[in-house]
DNA sequence: CGACGCATTGACAGGGCTCAATTTAAGTGG
DNA sequence: CCACTTAAATTGAGCCCTGTCAATGCGTCG
């Protein structure tokens, strides 16, 4: 799984968390967290008040999850390596009913909300740089909302292949290979419909060649058909 | 449209975003925007890179809204005195291709990118507390755009109408009056439906004396059994 | 190699969107 | 104050997308 060249690097500590920031002073802000290894299907949970903490990807990958209601699991997001996630938890005092899992061997650095509210306050363009990733994700996650109003199920599924595969996609000869185990019912949770519907989506675009996907895998050969198709509806 | 009680008020100069500043620094931070007024249904563009602002609502009422082609059209939030919005647009370099129509006469105030980040950076606790209410609105949509995937619509439209009931509603002898204009039209863009389902979803509850609803005016007059619904189904 | 979990495919039903025709209410100008 | 105009709301009929359920196939991992 490690062939082909990743579309999108990141990591942790060169982040745009830390632009502004003097290079010498981002070893003190990832020292004053804690370091934790996962291991794949490993979950963090963010309720508990006094012990919430706020999570950094260094390597891997996380799922972000929601529950609601008897069973149906959504996926919020997919956290990639130098981005932060639970800062909800830390700020909005109330729980914050998500859960993430890791998906393949990650590891994550910690804050608990004292220590985040603290360098927060020492350093100033931190506040502002999770400022601006907070706005980012707002944007994207009501750009989400309208297509989830707007736009028929195989449209959706297939800007949320895209959308992963800019983020997660390796260049294999093949075409371009999104790098994690992903299931047909991970990307149903993620677009809002059912396992069954991905499975025509994805069935229908192997016919046209834009496609080849196996066992929680997914390779798009066709990108550009894909792009279009996205678009248009 | 004065009677009643509101449920929740709100002023800007006295909102949380100031909380942890020094009083006498408000005004300083105020005076740095500028105030405009605007007449019902203005509406205000926050497109064109170098020009761009983000606002306060002092007075009255935004409407915030979305298109996504073909002229639909999706209500991501009301904006109430007290609160900010377009921060997306001052920080994401990119367009914010969205649109605030004033519900009413409203006043804002308003700063452009360089002013605000200079008064960040001068008063930390500014920075944070609109982190907190950028991640409290992130909240939100995540939860919103949970329930589009997982509910059905007359249990979503049950839930918007308390949402925003709960923001502006005034408390009169006939039930709660939500004190502003709202159409089926605006309802339907907000949750994501056609005001025709809108419509009946409303008779249906008026039928069972849930609602009293008019052109463009809401009063639900048996709010527990209205959350009762939106909570079960 | 066997068993379990993931994926595929078909048949079916129904929720909600679309379109069209009316009715009701607000606003406007004489 | 009333007639007129215009926009909002109601209601019905039809149909399509997509969720549900069931049966089967297949790839992986223990």
């Amino acid at each position: 799984m490690n062939e082909g060249t990743p579309l999108h690097t990141g990591t942790f500590s060169r982040s745009a968390l830390f632009s502004g920031i003097a290079a010498e002073k981002h070893a003190e802000i990832l020292n004053s967290g804690r370091r934790t290894l996962l291991e794949s299907g490993e979950t963090l949970f963010f309720e508990g008040d006094p012990a919430v903490r706020c999570y950094g990807v260094q390597r891997g990958r996380l799922k972000l999850g929601k529950l609601h209601e008897e069973g149906r699991e959504a996926i919020v997001r997919y956290i990639h390596p130098g981005e932060i996630t639970a800062a909800v938890a830390v700020f909005c005092a109330k729980d914050y009913p998500a859960t993430a899992v890791a998906v393949g061997p990650s590891e994550v650095i910690s804050w608990d909300r004292k220590t985040i509210l603290e360098l927060m306050t020492a350093y100033p363009p931190l506040a502002i740089n999770m400022l601006r990733t907070a706005l980012e994700r707002l944007d994207d996650i009501q750009n989400r909302y309208l297509e989830l109003q707007a736009e028929r199920v195989e449209q959706r599924i297939a800007r949320a292949v895209l959308r992963i595969m800019r983020q997660s996609g390796r260049k294999t000869e093949e075409g371009v290979l999104i790098d994690f185990r992903l299931g047909r019912r991970d990307l149903a949770d993620y677009t809002g419909t059912t396992l069954y519907t991905v499975s025509r989506a994805l069935s229908n675009w192997e016919k046209k060649g834009w496609v080849a996907s196996g066992r929680e895998r997914i390779v798009v050969t066709d990108p550009h058909a894909l792009v279009a198709f996205a678009e248009t509806g």
